[in-house]
DNA sequence: TATAATAATGACTAATTGGTCATTTGTCAA
DNA sequence: TTGACAAATGACCAATTAGTCATTATTATA
């Protein structure tokens, strides 16, 4: 559908420039040239406008990194990470620019599940790029190594997303790839263990915040399946009790529910021990 | 006044929480359990809360490190700069979550000018305790040392911020001096020249984009004087045919007026290469 | 050309926003 | 107890928000 193409590029400049918030559905199809009925044609909410968004951009930004650095032969795939990593981001600068500025995503757990997500992966790319450049001699400083070049490319793409001057993305991927290698070589220390970020991948969750959680939901939502299914886990959180087969079926009936999709996520994990594809605890 | 720091104090946690534009003044008169009259009494606007929020804060953090990192005696700066940072985003915990959240301050020129002002100084100390370290051989390497050490900041608090785990401090300080050291001694390669530096503190902005501003400002403002000065402002931008002290003194016409904060201190810069306290281009 | 089907509109709603101000409440000294 | 002054209230305002829906315009088919 060419309408909803031109709705999310248009909307991705506004967006952009003011984060999500300060701009409008208004806004936005005034920005477009369509209007308002036009817009909720294409899209049943402004949510899912941001969603698709994101969707639609970052797997593209991701796939074009995981394939310059793994589906290549490639004699230097920490150079390739780099340079591919800031021509993503030069390309798509209008959604870079957004995570920097919108990291208040608080405002849907959709989408804070969804950045989560995209940013696990990243590690990943990382982590193996690493294990398969320096093997066996980094394994205790592989992960601070990983954090370090996050940082690098934080600050550094910072430093040009908002400042359109000319960028030599060659000799910033050459002195990174640089430091990449001083420090891959001369570490000893460590503060990230294995241990840790396994933590952090999937913090653990106080009990009282899912409770409370759980409380406010029962409260919020009137369909009775849902519901239902709301207080027994609740129950079960408070006093285990029932099986996991029917835990696990709970779980399935608030799954689809468009306001329990984070506290879904938090459920399986804390419950069940279980994860959505691609995000459970590295092996 | 208690009552102005009780709403700071409050205010804090909710923006912290949910971004500016997302936490209305209703919900931090209820937080504070005071009407929304009284808010007023106190501020004569949101945005002022904000800017004093972050003045109060950014100052005290700022001041403490500077402290630690000059005004003692000190025989590990390095460490005790990495120390007392990590110490002070875990004290101004809630700011500093504001800080990573709402980059978004793109709705305020003073908010913006005011962070973009932190921000340099936080440049200055990082180098010119570099320069104290390492003296003249770094001197090519330097700004890309002190964006690392930005860059190791951001994420490390990052992770930390918004996870409550315990936070060995020391060890992570210690880490990010071993790296940082051996960057300093091993790194060859520079990407950030002192003149790249200069135009990032300081972006050119485009003439154009200039009058643009003067012309929205024009027709946004009533007041004769200032719109007067504006209009002298635009034609001297145009054709130079002023006196620096006429032009100088047109400027201080708009200096005060709320709407003309960024406007005035692009003017300075482009008209009369003047700058801020704090703000000048490094010697 | 006439009819059916789809696409697009924008006035409308209910809710929320930052901000105001006439009114009430509380606290003093006289 | 009175009167004067400051502190605090919350109903109210205009503006803006996301989202709806009866109406109109456009297109395809017969």
């Amino acid at each position: 559908m060419v309408k909803r193409q031109l709705i999310i590029e248009k909307a991705l400049e506004l967006f952009a420039k003011q984060g999500f918030e300060a701009t409008s559905v208004q806004q936005i199809t005034e920005y477009c040239g369509i209007s308002k009925g036009a817009f909720y044609l294409s899209f049943k909410s402004k949510e899912e406008l941001i969603l698709s968004l994101i969707e639609h951009s970052m797997s593209q930004f991701i796939s074009e990194i995981d394939y310059a650095v793994n589906n290549m032969q490639n004699d230097r795939p920490l150079y390739s990470f780099f340079y591919r990593t800031f021509i993503g981001l030069l390309k798509h600068s209008n959604m870079a620019k957004l995570f920097i500025k919108d990291q208040g995503y608080s405002f849907s757990d959709e989408l804070f599940l969804k950045i989560r997500y995209y940013d696990s992966l990243t590690d990943r790319i990382i982590l193996e790029m690493l294990e398969k450049l320096y093997g066996e001699e980094i394994e205790a400083t592989k992960y601070d190594l990983m954090y370090c070049i996050k940082g690098f490319i934080q600050t550094y793409s910072g430093m040009f997303l908002f400042n359109e001057a000319p960028l030599d993305v060659s000799l910033l991927s050459q002195t990174l790839v640089e430091k990449t290698d001083i420090l891959a070589k001369h570490s000893t220390l460590s503060f990230i263990s294995k241990d840790m970020m396994e933590v952090y991948e999937h913090p653990q969750i106080a009990k009282e915040t899912l409770l409370e959680m759980l409380e406010q939901k029962i409260n919020e939502i009137d369909e009775p399946i849902e519901k239902e299914s709301l207080v027994l886990l609740k129950q079960h959180l408070i006093e285990p009790s029932l099986s996991p087969a029917i835990v696990k079926g709970l779980i399935e009936n608030i799954r689809n529910h468009p306001h329990c999709k984070w506290l879904t996520y938090l459920l399986r994990k804390e419950i069940l021990n279980d994860w959505p594809d691609g995000t459970a605890p590295l092996s």
